[in-house]
DNA sequence: CGCCCACATGAATCCGCTT
DNA sequence: AAAGCGGATTCATGTGGGC
């Protein structure tokens, strides 16, 4: 995506830039991020200290930045900066927040009032929650991400068949059950106290980035903190900037994504989508010979039968189509794949016209890199 | 709860009333309802028809009730409820709403501003969702309750040991797994077709209504539909008033509840939280006996002693307190739950106050059973 | 009666390029 | 801009019929 756009060469990329998110962004071209991840505040309106049965305290997000005087203030303050991520963003990106019933409902309320077109709303299920320790609401075990687009008709990315291959072949629901950010990965200062208050899970990020960009976006993250999401972007090889306002917050991410070791760039390449794969022209496998005109095509069950045409049609009796148009119109059907509905018989066996259609594909490859500038010419 | 109320004569209890949900919940008093679950319309907004990859068509919710001309539209419809529902709602009473990515962040945010106080957002996640078809988003696989009281002062109803003993002795999260309502549960139509597009499963208000009322508690369901609320509400003998304005769904609902056998008394007696125990003060254990005046009290390791006092204070050299305070003192904690803290010799071990205490609570319930009015007198 | 398989179905904002 | 059309896409569960 982002290879072709012209505003690239102005863009600060791979940087964590210093400054207030929303005079940040408005120094930035509009429409020159692919995605956008943002961890903004919770506006958590904790009442005083919380203490544990045990009477240790609860280290609660009370620093400043995450003060707010009133709902209305709240409110402001996340509309300026997702007007100016709406405006920053692709007309086919996507932006994911996360947040907590504090403050998601705002969010999303804004989301929808800016024109963004939500796409999911994902539960981050934590798999380790800190217990409630008064026994008065239920364990906030969940935080909620929104997933939205910058519109209603936004072509978004979403890699279906990453996502899939990544939950043992059965399609990723909209619960993610991932446990906090703990141990060797939480940043700590050093007196071992933890740097950042709500620093997200590596895994978190590392399947949002994984399900919504391809290698080379380019990642906003407003609410960079301790730089989690631009360490998976450079990780997962796609572009990041980052916007902080902390120095402590900045130098720390820094640090951690310098040491951050891109993955290999065969390594980075995922379960292909079938959609991204070139287009084949029924007849074109006819052209190349791959099947000859006048061949029988079967369904599965030989029950129907059509005649390979040289324009790439196929015949039955007086109708004659696209091998899909013909499938449906014999079966009745809305629609048909013909490419799946269709075989053809090889070895006394009747096969799928898909054998031929990826066989005609590496017929194709290979003839590029045999000759790439003919082939591509 | 509901007992306390001077209105409830006027409270239409236990029936399904017919109606726009605001017009008949005017007719009603302030202040008359411990609890609300509101299953409102979710403004879907689908587009055109959706198939299965078998072309089969998917029954989607095209219903005249869940279409708005806008999002502006379905906010006042949204806020003019839940104002209403304000109103009606006893000041520690509290309110579900539940709903999906399309409108929860709507109601929620409404929810606020109106004065609400959330306690939690509970993740319905379905264990048996619809997939997504065309592989274009996640699978939407939960919808999502917002938990809220009255106001924050309220002092709402949360059965903490009920939910921790439905949930195996841990505590419960704000995930709840449910599958879906289907099967015999499902209310048909003579066509055998599914009589309300979106009926609830039983589980899920059977654990809202065992985690947030009381036996003989008020609970109201502006957007009744086939009557899932009112049969629950019957089933755990919680009195209800239902809401609905299409006649079929009223008459399915009524038909429902008739046929509901609620549960025999003791079998909807719930694992009763601590807090809800007659206080004991410690004073009344000397009163009664069972501690006699001048007996030593130790911490679990014997590192600490106290003298007990005959009027319930116990002493350390010139300080003085309660069994609470002196044992925050002479630790320097914040504060200290004494029941626990100490501890008393008996057959030579050491054994909590604690224990005392339940063999009070013994000895009253005894007492109680033997000479009622006596005892209560 | 039990097992197996086919079939039905659920709150769903469900395609994208070319002409 | 609207229409045409190639062609990509499903999981858990319950029910019911056949054997």
């Amino acid at each position: 995506m982002s290879g072709a756009k012209t505003v690239d060469k102005e863009l600060p990329l791979d940087q964590i830039l210093c400054g207030e998110c929303v005079e940040v962004m408005k120094t930035l071209p509009s429409g020159s991020v692919d995605c956008i991840f943002a961890d903004p505040p919770y506006n958590l309106q904790l009442r005083g200290e919380l203490r544990r049965p045990d009477d240790t305290l609860v280290d609660g997000v009370d620093d400043d930045w995450d003060k707010f005087s009133d709902l209305q203030a709240y409110d402001k303050f996340t509309r300026d900066w997702l007007k100016e991520a709406h405006r920053l963003l692709d007309k086919d990106g996507t932006i994911w927040v996360i947040g907590s019933y504090h403050n998601i409902f705002r969010i999303g309320a804004i989301l929808q009032d800016l024109g963004f077109w939500i796409l999911n709303d994902i539960v981050w299920r934590k798999s380790n929650p800190m217990p409630n320790f008064r026994g008065r609401r239920f364990t906030n075990a969940h935080e909620t991400m929104i997933w939205a687009a910058k519109s209603e008709t936004s072509r978004y990315r979403f890699n279906y068949q990453a996502m899939k291959a990544l939950n043992d072949d059965v399609q990723m629901r909209s619960d993610w059950c991932l446990p906090l950010c703990t141990g060797n990965e939480r940043l700590r200062n050093e007196h071992g106290l933890k740097l950042h208050p709500t620093q997200k899970p590596e895994s978190l990020l590392h399947r949002v980035l994984l399900a919504s960009t391809s290698v080379g976006d380019v990642v906003l993250d407003p609410f960079t903190g301790t730089g989690t999401t631009p360490a998976m972007a450079r990780r997962l090889r796609r572009r990041f900037i980052g916007v902080e306002r902390h120095p402590d917050y900045i130098a720390a991410a820094r640090q951690r994504v310098a040491q951050e070791v891109p993955l290999a760039e065969d390594a980075v390449v995922t379960t292909p989508d079938k959609r991204e794969a070139p287009r084949v022209p029924f007849g074109s496998l006819v052209e190349q010979g791959l099947l000859d005109a006048g061949t029988m095509l079967y369904d599965k069950k030989r029950r129907i039968r059509v005649v390979v045409s040289p324009d790439g049609t196929v015949i039955s009796g007086n109708k004659r189509g696209s091998i899909h148009k013909m499938g449906a119109a014999l079966t009745n059907a809305p629609s048909c794949n013909g490419w799946t509905f269709w075989h053809f018989e090889r070895g006394g066996e009747l096969l799928p016209l898909d054998v031929l259609r990826q066989e005609s594909l590496a017929l194709t490859a290979q003839l590029m890199a045999e000759a790439p500038a003919a082939a591509a010419g």
